[in-house]
RNA sequence: GGGUGCUUAGCUCAGCUGGGAGAGCGACGGCCUUACAAGCCGUAGGUCGCAGGUUCGAUCCCUGCAGCACCCACCA
């Protein structure tokens, strides 16, 4: 028999690369084509990015449902891929470019494109091998890319059908403009933060001479496009004026003063200047009164009215120069400091211009109806629930979606225009000139639109295009709709939502039945991890740990404000002064797991990393322990001629509570609970007890062989039931040592991750093996508490005498007393009866059955009466509370006679408990 | 302005349909006990945010208040 031998400490970095790809290699990622279908898509990271914690937290619940299933035998699909980004990674190329002086004009669009793809295929992989680090187990023979061949006919596909079923138009209006980007962006990608500015009070001439109104604005270089003056109708010191105008100052137009209900008397002064081109609810306004819509930007926000004086300035600029004139021309009546939303691209951080521009819009009521039912009627479930309202709020508020983008990078809009600018939408260009031929008789020379699609457009797809739509593949028929999404509650409206709209509309059934919305990781202290903040941790570093001046460095480099580096490195090197250790991917994953809780922000502590680091080192030793049992017998395990010890039986029994509790916990999405559930077993029932415990029947001259067997047998297998309950949250050790194990396992396949995940056989569970050891347990721990209170020497054997025992007493002391006198490091237990003189002793309690240690001129008599005296008052507390409930006759009279029953039971427990202190205090008191 | 969530031990958090307040980390005391000092044994810590209500009984259900966090929103 050979003995394996496992190192005496846990080293993860030893382990974990080999493991992952060995399954790799085998293609055990891929579905196995056999049993019910169980899918996941992976939200699909930007192929720009690399994993950060978020990432490493979302991939450790995906790959622990996956793992999990799979172990389960079903059908499991998960699927792999990254998206094209079009903004960022455009971003990320342009600054290449930059670097060598360029920019992607000089390249022009084909060559500029051509680069990105160049990009791609040099830098692309980055965050799909972290992935891999993390364990995580898609198939990547199916991996995905957002702007593959089918995945961008899947596009053009969908936007053809919405444009045929007059779902999508084209047309001016005011949309989210990134003057640093050149480009329209939607609502959601824009955030708007409370900053400072100042309301400016302009004198606006009456054109009768007569006087002025005064309006005020937070941003007066757009006077310049007003069109209209606003009042409130029923406003007492402006209705005369309505239908009279104003001549605008600067550009001396003559524009109406008008009446309309969104003006609110009572801010400022009730005037409002309506500038239709630069305001969203002025673009409003200026529909319900048809005012001209005067634009005065250009595509930098830079002012472009030729014949002023203002062209070509900044807006910031316009706005200083505007002000100064009008200050000068005596019509500034008041400035005064002032707090607004200022609306900011996400991207750029770029102040948005509400611009007016041709571009194309998805018409979204009719999807959203279809989507909001879905929800509504369950078909669509969110974990936890909650997110429901924040599903409906949106959606039922909905606006169109702007999915035109100025840039280069992306899927460009399937439409050709002719000369004469009639529009043909199709999928190819030799589509689109078929429609031109039959519309115009004859063949016209077309071009395609500039545009491309916003990312999220071909996002929104994901959960069918990846699967083949629109051809109707096996795949699509398998595992359409998938089973769970798992994501970030920040992502609902830019993906979610539109998944389920697409996926209703266009694969005839939802993306996804269940939606698993996770919480933010945020640091220790309740921050959210940001490069400024210099406090964020890299997924990596806590797997391969890293050096304190290295992350030092990684913490303080390529800043957009350098002036923080100081700050940021005095905080980490005090925050890790010895750097941060390898705590391994398994930890990491364990972490996560024991972090998910329902919905809420996570922080993360590198404590709890570490203590999980300790419980993957205590696994590790437990397996030493059981090896070494096992391997040391020259016969190796036995199958056969089996008998169990009451120990097995208890243990036994556990596994099947815990199993099906794993079950439970993994289905409702209860992972912190399941990472406490194992946790504690492996650690508090396994460890502490069942491996002491076996200690005793494996080192007993009296045992029988057969029972040692057993013993042996159950080591064995209740380790390997754990590590396949483990398996899903800790795929790397697990499988380590279940390859040791292996050997002594009756029938088993070449991975634990093919294995079957353990199912609980509830026959198994043993009451009475179960009361046999929570009193062995209660006779030990009553001993060990004695001994330390009593500062005795934990390594010295004791004599333990027992007093006013039951019959079961005795026979569970005849039955199990050589495990408590081995685990209890006790010399010998004798039966007291009631009228034999105890010697001086100090007590505790099992039931009514009285644990005497006698320790002669050891004891304090004064200590053990203050513990005695401590211990009868805790008891006498609770016998206040019991007796005051059973003293209330309409507890009596209402509450349900079980519980009536049970607190009766208690009282007499606790009364008997008392006496038998009290006993004892006047018989150590009468000691001399 | 609207919405959601949170408030339980020093810290981070569990607590299932209302019926004896839990875990991890930390603290304290004792131990290198033949798997593990990344360990073992034991101990102490809580008017469950505040005020009401329902109930025989509330950490749990209802109302109000306070504080914190986040999301959405067009007050010039």
């Amino acid at each position: 028999m050979t003995v394996t031998v496992l190192d005496k400490t846990y080293s993860p970095k030893s382990i974990e690369q080999k493991h992952y790809q060995h399954w790799e290699a085998n293609n055990w990622f891929a579905p196995s084509g056999i049993g019910e279908s169980y899918c996941i898509m992976i939200p699909p990271p930007n192929v720009t990015g690399s994993l950060h914690m978020g990432h490493a937290f979302q991939d450790t619940i995906m790959d622990l449902l996956i793992r999990y299933n799979r172990m389960c035998g079903k059908n499991t699909l998960w699927q792999p891929g990254t998206d094209h980004a079009g903004i960022a990674t455009q971003m990320v190329v342009e600054r290449q470019l930059n670097a060598e002086n360029k920019t992607r004009h000089d390249l022009g669009r084909d060559q500029f494109i051509e680069r990105v793809w160049q990009w791609k295929a040099e830098s692309g992989g980055t965050i799909t091998n972290q992935l891999r680090r993390m364990g995580a187990s898609p198939d990547w023979t199916r991996e995905r890319f957002t702007m593959d061949e089918g995945l961008s006919d899947a596009v053009k596909e969908v936007f053809v059908q919405l444009h045929d079923k007059g779902l999508i138009y084209r047309g001016k209006r005011l949309v989210n403009w990134d003057p640093v980007l050149h480009t329209a962006v939607s609502d959601l990608e824009v955030l708007s933060q409370e900053e400072n500015g100042k309301l400016w009070h302009l004198r606006y001439p009456l054109s009768d001479d007569s006087g002025y109104l005064v309006v005020a604005t937070t941003r007066p270089e757009t006077m310049l496009g007003d069109t209209a003056v606003a009042v409130h109708p029923q406003d007492e010191r402006y209705n005369h004026l309505i239908g009279q105008s104003i001549n605008l100052p600067l550009v001396n137009r003559k524009i109406p003063i008008i009446a309309d209900e969104y003006v609110d008397p009572e801010f400022g002064s009730g005037c409002v200047k309506i500038t239709p081109a630069h305001d969203f609810n002025d673009y409003e306004v200026g529909l319900r009164h048809a005012l001209p819509k005067l634009n005065v930007f250009d595509d930098n926000a830079a002012i472009n009215l030729p014949d002023t004086p203002y062209h070509g300035l900044d807006r910031y600029d316009a706005r200083k120069k505007v002000v100064q004139d009008l200050e000068s021309l005596d019509l500034l009546d008041a400035v005064q400091d002032h707090k607004l939303m200022v609306p900011r691209g996400d991207r750029t951080g770029a102040v948005i211009e509400p611009y007016l521009t041709d571009q194309w819009f998805v018409k979204i009521e009719p999807l959203a109806i279809q989507a909001i039912k879905a929800v509504e009627q369950e078909q669509i479930r969110f974990v936890p629930d909650n997110w429901r309202n924040t599903y409906f709020e949106w959606m039922n508020n909905i606006q169109d979606w702007c999915i035109s983008r100025q840039i280069w990078w992306g899927h460009r809009i399937p439409a050709w225009y002719d000369e004469e600018g009639n529009i043909y939408v199709a999928r190819s260009e030799q589509e689109a000139l078929a429609q031109a031929k039959d519309k115009l008789g004859y063949e016209p020379s077309l071009h395609q639109d500039n545009d491309v699609l916003d990312t999220w457009f071909s996002s929104a797809l994901w959960p069918f295009s990846t699967l083949g739509w629109p051809e109707q593949t096996d795949e699509l028929k398998t595992f359409y709709p998938t089973n769970v999404l798992v994501t970030g509650f920040d992502i609902i409206f830019f993906w979610v939502a539109r998944m389920i709209m697409f996926g209703i509309e266009f694969a005839d059934d939802i993306p996804f039945h269940e939606v698993y919305i996770h919480g933010l990781v945020r640091d220790a202290d309740g921050q959210k991890m940001s490069k400024s903040k210099g406090n964020v941790l890299d997924p990596l570093d806590l797997i391969d740990g890293i050096s304190l001046d290295d992350l030092v460095a990684k913490r303080t480099q390529g800043m957009m404000q350098p002036h923080l580096a100081e700050k940021i490195e005095k905080a980490t090197r005090r925050q890790y002064p010895d750097g941060i250790p390898a705590f391994g991917t398994d930890a990491l994953r364990f972490t996560f797991t024991s972090l998910a809780t329902q919905g809420r922000d996570i922080r993360f502590d590198l404590g709890r990393i570490e203590g999980n680091r300790n419980f993957c080192n205590k696994l590790w030793n437990a397996t030493r322990y059981v090896l070494m049992n096992v391997e040391s017998q020259r016969m190796g395990l036995e199958h056969d001629n089996l008998d169990f010890s009451v120990c097995d039986q208890w243990i036994i029994g556990r596994t099947q509570e815990v199993t099906q509790k794993c079950h439970d916990h993994v289905q409702s999405y209860r992972f912190d609970l399941l990472a406490q559930t194992v946790y504690q077993f492996v650690w508090d029932d396994y460890c502490s007890w069942y491996l002491e415990l076996s200690k005793a029947v494996l080192n007993s001259d009296d045992t029988a062989e057969s029972i040692k067997a057993g013993t042996r047998h159950t080591l064995i297998n209740v380790l390997d039931t754990i590590l396949k309950l483990l398996h899903p949250i800790m795929p790397f050790i697990t499988e380590e040592i279940w390859q040791g194990i292996k050997p002594h396992l009756r029938e088993c396949g070449q991975t634990i991750m093919l294995e079957s995940y353990p199912t609980a056989d509830t026959d198994k569970i043993d009451q009475r093996a179960s009361d046999e050891i929570a009193w062995v347990q209660a006779v030990i721990t009553a001993v060990r508490t004695i001994r330390a209170e009593m500062d005795i020497e934990p390594r010295k054997l004791l004599p333990v005498l027992l007093q006013n025992h039951s019959n079961v007493d005795e026979q569970r002391l005849k039955a199990h007393g050589y495990l408590v006198e081995s685990v209890g490091r006790i010399q010998s237990i004798e039966l007291l009866n009631e009228d034999q003189q105890a010697p001086e002793s100090a007590t505790g309690l099992v039931g009514n059955m009285k644990i005497l240690l006698p320790l002669g001129a050891l004891i304090d008599k004064n200590e053990e009466l203050a513990r005695l005296a401590r211990e009868i008052s805790k008891l006498r507390k609770e016998l206040d509370k019991v007796q005051a409930k059973l003293n209330n006759n309409n507890f009596i009279e209402r509450a349900p006679e079980t519980v009536v029953k049970k607190e009766h039971s208690r009282a007499e427990e606790l009364k008997a408990a008392i006496a038998q202190l009290e006993q004892q205090k006047s018989k150590v008191e009468s000691i001399a």
